[in-house]
RNA sequence: GCGACCAUAGCUCAGUUGGUUAGAGCGCCGGUUUGUGGUACCGGAGGUCGCGGGUUCGAGCCCCGUUGGUCGCCCCA
């Protein structure tokens, strides 16, 4: 706190859209990641990296050149060889891209898996940042609709184990194939051509840019337009049939709850035949949780082999919101050296329960006064101070276990403790080692 | 890119129709008390009230601008 007002200088910020987590959050983050992590395993999917940074070709061509993401929301730079670099905005794209770079087609069907940091350039709000989290899932090289049958399993597991399933549904649409989906759009038009006089102008705009997405449209003028055009049934070819009652099929044999939205479409040129998302109303404008579907032109659009693939993605921070119940942080053990000749023991102390695999915050610093009211904040299982009591042989430091608990919230049990403890230490206990007790430990020579 | 709301201590906030030296809780530092399930009491440090201009005898409060934040639109996880 410097009292000279000329020498401050202007605190540096967080670029717009970026948080920092420290606490509640960041240890809902972490659960979020860790649950995805089990349960991918449970699906065999392989852990996979990719780059963070992409030549800008990759998004701008596998994304469509007119959607907004490309068009306005990249963090793009030219690099200084020259070439123009960006910001993954999402995953598929990369993954899609080091799918041909490596021939990862030779482990096809190829089922992966990861997460991380990505980047849009957007008006920040909530569950909505310029630097997001995303898991992500993926199937590379097979087209059988039980391939999305799985990914639609495996992430209605991840968000039961999550907790938060109550109230986030799963809404499941087809797009069709390439001709049902041309169809469709071509239908789609003509149908809003005939209402345009009515329609909003964002619909308006939308129309030749991307007429699926007045379909969702949440103006209420255009609702009654919306709610009146051809659902894609109608276009549907028998193959694009068959292969969404393949899917539902397999959700329903895994006892897997969907409701079919015929309005739900998908923002990326990308996607063929399903898509689905997992939607909530807990999360204020943000509605999706999950979303994905197949995208079996993607990789043939980027230069490699002819590819049927289906994957979805996940915001990280909004699963991180629903989450209920964040994971309390509780050594199971604090050591605080009483006084300042006994330091170097509770150090020695610490260790070695840490290397005995159990969590221990030593307190060794600081104000004396206040060590053992910090020292209790932790709500540890155990204190254990070290101190140099006035009965000891004179340079003999002393170890007493201040304070313990043992109940059904305990992570280390008494037993335990015991055990650890009359390992390393000589112990002066006459009724055993019980919570509430004072014992005199003496460290055992030569250890 | 557009719109609404907000900005006071490290944090969360109060601050009357504009009126003396701008307050509380938490946190931090010191003292006393208590050796043990987030002790109690006492004291202290810490603010150009986001920034710049204007109105006024007088602005934390009113007006304009600006920066930042939040929420919504668009779009998306």
């Amino acid at each position: 706190m410097s009292k000279d007002k000329s020498a401050k200088i202007a605190t540096p910020q967080a670029v717009r859209g970026t948080q920092d987590m420290l606490g509640d959050f960041a240890d809902r983050f972490a659960h979020v990641v860790e649950t995805f992590e089990r349960v991918r395993r449970l699906y065999g999917y392989k852990r996979i990296e990719v780059p963070v940074i992409e030549p800008t070709a990759v998004f701008a061509r596998s994304l469509g050149e007119t959607t907004d993401v490309v068009s306005k929301e990249m963090y793009s730079f030219d690099d200084r060889g020259g070439e123009s670099i960006t910001l993954r905005p999402e995953f598929t794209a990369g993954i899609a891209r080091a799918y041909i770079t490596n021939g990862w087609q030779q482990y096809a069907p190829l089922k992966v898996a990861t997460h991380g940091p990505l980047f849009r350039y957007e008006r920040p709000q909530k569950g909505r940042y310029r630097q997001f989290h995303q898991l992500d899932a993926e199937v590379l090289g097979s087209d059988s609709p039980l391939a999305d049958a799985e990914l639609l399993v495996f992430a209605d597991q991840l968000l039961k184990e999550l907790g938060i399933a109550e109230g986030v549904t799963l809404t499941l649409n087809t797009l069709g194939d390439a001709a049902s989906r041309d169809a469709w759009r071509a239908a789609l038009v003509e149908h809003f051509m005939g209402h345009r006089a009515d329609l909003s102008e964002d619909s308006l705009a939308r129309l030749d840019k991307n007429p699926l997405r007045i379909l969702d449209s949440k103006d209420p003028k255009d609702r009654r337009i919306a709610d009146s055009a051809p659902d894609i049934d109608a276009f549907l070819t028998g193959e694009a049939q068959d292969f969404f009652g393949a899917v539902t099929a397999g959700l329903d044999a895994a006892g897997v709850a969907w409701e079919r939205n015929a309005r739900l479409v998908r923002g990326l040129d990308y996607y063929r035949h399903t898509a689905f998302e997992f939607v909530t109303d807990r999360l204020g404008a943000q509605g999706t949780v999950l979303g994905g579907g197949r995208y079996d032109g993607l990789i043939e659009a980027l230069g490699g082999p002819p590819t049927a693939a289906v994957g979805w993605a996940a915001g990280i921070e909004r699963l991180a919101m629903l989450v209920e119940e964040p994971v309390e942080y509780r050594p199971a053990l604090v050591v605080v050296a009483d006084d300042l000749s006994s330091e170097n023991f509770a150090v020695q102390i610490s260790s070695l329960f840490r290397r005995s695999g159990i969590a221990v915050e030593q307190i060794v610093a600081g104000s004396v006064k206040k060590r053992y009211q910090r020292a209790r904040g932790f709500r540890a299982d155990w204190i254990i101070k070290t101190d140099m009591p006035p009965s000891a042989p004179p340079g003999v430091v002393c170890a007493r276990l201040a304070f313990g608990r043992d109940d059904q919230d305990t992570t280390l049990t008494a037993e335990a403790l015991d055990a650890i403890i009359r390992q390393n230490f000589e112990v002066d206990l006459s009724d055993g080692l019980v919570p509430h007790a004072t014992v005199l430990l003496t460290r055992k020579i030569g250890n």
